[in-house]
DNA sequence: CCGGTTGTTCAGCG
DNA sequence: GCGCTGAACAACCG
């Protein structure tokens, strides 16, 4: 669920309450739920791992962390965080972190840094690494003001398909090597996205939980790295540690 | 059945 | 004030 394709999924599928008007309101959540029965949502968009309801003149922020779920005209067995009731049908959140954002949204997020944008610009990436130069590989990856959207599986995945050692300093790293991780980056994450639409992404995983290198076949080093310090499945043969 | 985790924030400490 | 650590949250999969 967690990373930006997955969130990018769940505004697809719930695109169909644009412009509908909010009947109801329940839920756990501390949020005032009166703010928002009885008006419309005007837009659901994401940006990065957040999911946005947006109104004229706030916004309902959802990060779903790790546990968090969400269904369409149907409840769980589970009490929700919050349920959205609309004329027909409803929208339900569980397990996640609700927030409500004031004024306008695009006051909040700036879409250049979600890689899962349409206005994403590397070029933004590319400077604020330069000002990280102590970071390591796989801590800037995860890192949400520079990648937002990027989640672990993403990590791994980049950084083996890029040959680069989860702990290079990215200091080190060649400016070039640099720019093709970056764009490595944004396209593993719409591989992703697709993958994850067929139900095959599992299958298209080279590093994240594998045993071996597919490339030189030898045992894969599985290590939480960094100051994130999160799973990390990578070739010390086949990924150069810049340091 | 238990252990692990696609994530983040916050309290407490040195 | 900083950086680090551990806890808390909470649900599903293998």
């Amino acid at each position: 669920m967690p990373e930006g394709p997955s969130i990018v999924i769940a505004v697809e599928l719930t695109k169909q309450f644009t412009g509908k008007k909010v009947i109801s309101v329940s839920g756990n959540s501390k949020i005032d739920f009166d703010r928002t029965t009885g008006k419309k949502i005007i837009d659901i968009r994401s940006w990065g791992k957040h999911y946005l309801l947006c109104f004229k003149d706030f916004s309902i922020k959802i990060h779903f962390l790790l546990f968090g779920s969400y269904t369409v005209n149907e409840k769980k067995d589970k009490p929700e965080k919050l349920g959205l009731h609309f004329a027909k049908g409803g929208l339900y959140f569980y397990a996640c972190a609700i927030k409500i954002l004031e004024g306008n949204i695009t006051e909040h997020f700036n879409w250049k840094e979600d890689i899962m944008s349409e206005e994403w610009d590397s070029k933004i990436a590319v400077k604020k690494i330069k000002d990280l130069p102590k970071e390591l590989a796989c801590d800037i990856l995860l890192n949400q003001d520079v990648f937002a959207g990027v989640g672990n599986i993403i990590k791994n995945e980049v950084l083996y398909r890029v040959h680069i050692h989860p702990e290079s300093k990215v200091g080190k790293i060649p400016a070039a090597r640099i720019r093709n991780l970056i764009k490595e980056a944004r396209h593993y994450s719409f591989q992703f996205l697709d993958w994850k639409k067929d139900f095959t992404l599992k299958k298209q995983w080279l590093a994240y939980s594998q045993k071996n290198c597919k490339r030189c076949e030898l045992p894969l080093s599985k290590k939480y790295t960094g100051k994130t310090k999160r799973k990390t499945y990578f070739c010390t043969n086949c990924q150069i540690l810049y340091k």
